[in-house]
DNA sequence: CTGGTGACGTGTA
DNA sequence: CTACACGCCACCA
């Protein structure tokens, strides 16, 4: 079992335990900062793995700031339940002030 | 091996 | 502004 792309998804993890409080970013921002920018759909994949580890996935959404991934949380409003839990405004699974709240690890790393 | 799918993003009309 | 198409690459049947 080699772990050539599961060296993608490690980085992907190490990055979205590094986003801060309170604080989101895109898949396509991780992508980017890994050097896969024309594979952010590789992010939300790695995403998988991340079910059952120390990654907040739900900080991780994609350029619109909609919470596409809430149907692999748990089906239901956790993930904005948790978004909301850290000062971040979500209506209708989408992300209010993306601006203010938005993280982006090639510039703030 | 082939084909289809996907937590996306960008470009073009 | 919205809608559609393409790319990109890993995984599954």
């Amino acid at each position: 079992m080699k772990q050539e792309t599961l060296n993608f998804f490690d980085k992907v993890y190490e990055v979205a335990k590094l986003i801060p409080y309170g604080r989101v970013t895109s898949y396509g921002a991780i992508a980017k900062y890994l050097g896969a920018a024309r594979s952010a759909r590789m992010v939300g994949y790695a995403m998988n793995g991340s079910h059952g580890k120390d990654v907040p996935a739900h900080r991780v959404v994609n350029r619109k700031g909609l919470l596409t991934g809430k149907h692999h949380f748990d089906g239901t409003n956790l993930m904005q339940q948790l978004l909301e839990s850290e000062g971040i405004t979500v209506v209708e699974n989408q992300i209010q002030n993306l601006e203010t709240v938005y993280w982006d690890p090639s510039k703030e790393l």
